[in-house]
This record gives structure tokens, sequence and C-alpha cells, in this order.
DNA sequence: GGCATGAGGCTAATGCTATTAGCCGAGCTG
DNA sequence: CAGCTCGGCTAATAGCATTAGCCTCATGCC
């Protein structure tokens, strides 16, 4: 990956983060690197590429993140383990709404991602859980839950004055012991 | 809302349906139609329109689904009640995965949306728990976990070999009580 | 019966989108 | 110095939503 894919992925972050996701198109990607669309075609196969290394760095990030977490407050207490992963998942999807969005609302081509990234998310997210699979059940309904919360915030679908912090803890109380 | 366009929102909608959400245009649409597509504003002041018209009768739709199967199936136990309700959440979405994800994606401008629609579905979901806030805040959390785990369905994101109904079985059992 | 009106088609055109082909210059490497 | 590669460019295509303006047919009314 040379310093310019670089360079213009991170544009393109930046871009898909202050105007939106429905902003994204290589159109303003090139309007904002000061270049002609087409020249962006010797950076990236296809829009779908850059698209899915945006993505994968999204995965990426997420994984890192949220390993930072569980390794810095691992507690005795189950529920906060859990209020923990919790805040960090949504403290990072609201810190990164439109990528965020990206990352969960497109189809994916998974021959295209980087290899391991979902992979390096989902170990992240669910390593707190144990390997049986009655865990594995709890570990993605958990995933669903905070999935689900924080997708209908981002999209705005919660009533004005919705309690959302109370939705979390509902949430965290319901997946402990 | 005219025969016409009544006809012409059913075309979109199985368009959608068969085709994927991404194949949802107003230049397929007029080819499903047999006309052209600059004659569609004949019916519809924009594509923003039609797509939230679209929105809301979906909307509607669950709402009736939902309605149907609380009245159907009210028992004494409230995790059969609850376990009812998740039912139909994940049988409606599954049965119209596009228009669900068309209902949930988009940004939202409620002005076009059918008045009272959203409400509708909302209610249909949440007439179930009482009235207190802390119930409400039960509420969204359930809510927010259904439409978890419908979307990583649909999405694909659940790894292969996944036991969804699983997943399910621990959301039941968690908001059951 | 004739006439106006509206419904619902149409074509042409604009400016956006992704994408491809092909050209050109600058800089590095043999 | 020759040549290659990197990274720009223009021109062109096809599909996208949208607008303006034209035409035709059916309906209702005088």
């Amino acid at each position: 990956m040379s310093a310019r894919q670089v360079e213009l992925i991170e544009l393109a972050e930046s871009l898909i983060e202050n105007f939106g996701l429905e902003a994204f198109s290589l159109g303003n990607l090139a309007k904002k690197a000061n270049i002609r669309t087409p020249s962006l075609y010797k950076h990236f196969s296809s829009l779908m590429e850059l698209e899915h290394i945006i993505i994968s760095r999204g995965f990426l990030r997420f994984a890192k993140d949220l390993n930072h977490v569980i390794e810095t407050a691992a507690s005795d207490s189950d529920e906060d383990n859990i209020a923990a992963l919790a805040a960090a998942y949504r403290a990072h999807a609201l810190a990164h709404p439109q990528i965020y969005r990206l990352m969960t609302e497109r189809p994916l081509d998974r021959a295209l991602l980087i290899p391991g990234s979902e992979l390096a998310a989902m170990d992240a997210l669910l390593q707190y859980f144990d390997e049986t699979p009655e865990q594995h059940d709890r570990a993605r309904a958990a995933w669903a839950a905070a999935h689900g919360l924080v997708s209908l915030e981002i999209s705005g679908r919660f009533p004005p004055g919705a309690n959302i912090a109370g939705a979390w803890g509902v949430f965290i109380e319901a997946f402990s012991r």
C-alpha cells in the first residue's frame, strides 16, 4: 500500500465522516484531493475496492479499540466487564458513525476485505465469552443488541428525549451473569 | 393516491424485493412499467417521495403483522409473549428483507412519511410493555436487540453455521420476567 | 356536438455517477 | 542516455435523478 494510497484513503475517511456516507463518491474524493476523478483509478481498481479497504480499516480500528478497553478494564465483576465492553462499543460507533454505517449497512464482498480484519473485530468482541456453544449464542445476542442500539441511535430512530443510556443499562443488566 | 400510483408503488416494492435494494432506481422501475423514466414524475415528485411512501407502507404492514400476532397469541406467560413478538418480528423482517433494509438503513425525512405510520410500527412493538419510564427503557432495549439480530442476519454478518435461533433464544430469555 | 381540461405518456437536455482507453511528463534506474 | 514506471490528464460511455416542454386521448361541461 503506497503512501499516496494511504493519503487518499484517509482523505476518503474524513470525507465520509465530515459530509456523511451519502457524500462518499469518487467525484467528491477527487475534488478534495485536487485531482480529476479518473486519476483515482491509478490507486484503486474500483470504488468497491476503496470502500472495502475503508471497511477493513474500520474493523481493525474497532478491534484495537475494544481490545484496549478489555485489557485495561478487566474486572472481577461480570457486569462491570459487560458494561465496559458496551460503553466501548457505543463510544467507538458514535465517534465514527458514518464509517460504522459503511461497515454494517453495505453488502460485504469478503474477497475484497483485508484478510482477517472482519475476524479481528469479531474476536475482540467475542473474546469475553467462553468457547461453549451456549456462550456463543449469548455472545451473538449481546453483539446484536449492541449493534441494534447503536444503529438505531445513529440513524435517529429513537424518539426525541428517549433515555438511550437507560436502554443500554437494561441491556447490560440483562446480559450480566 | 390514484390507482396508477398504487400500481407503480407495488411494482417498485416487487422490484426491491426481487432484485435487491441496490436495484431500486427510477430507470429500473420505468423499465418494469414499460414507460420512460421521466413519466414517473407524473406520479411522484421525486425518488425520495416514492421511497418514503414505500417506507411508510412498510411501517404500516409491520404494525398490522405485529398487532395480529399480539392479539391472537396473548398468553399468561411473559416469556411466551416475548417469544411470540420476537418470532413475529424476525418472520416479518425475513419475509421482506430488502424493504426492511430500506425502512431502517436510510436517513429518514419524517415530513415525507405517511403521517402516523412510523408511530404505528413503534406502538405495535412497544404496546406489550407498561407505560413506566423503566419499562420504556426495557422496551427500547428489546426493540434494539431484535433489530440488531435481524439486521445482522439479513446482511449476512453471522458466521456460516452460526446458531441464529439460539441467539434469539438467549435474547428472549434475557428479556423475560 | 364541440370544446376545454387534465391525465399520462413522450423526447431532449443537464449535471451527476462509475468506469475505460489512451496520452503525456517527470523522475528513477539500468 | 534509454527506458520504464508513477501519477497525472482528457475524452468518451452508460446509467443516475431531474426539469422543460410537447402531444394525445378521454372525460366533463356548455
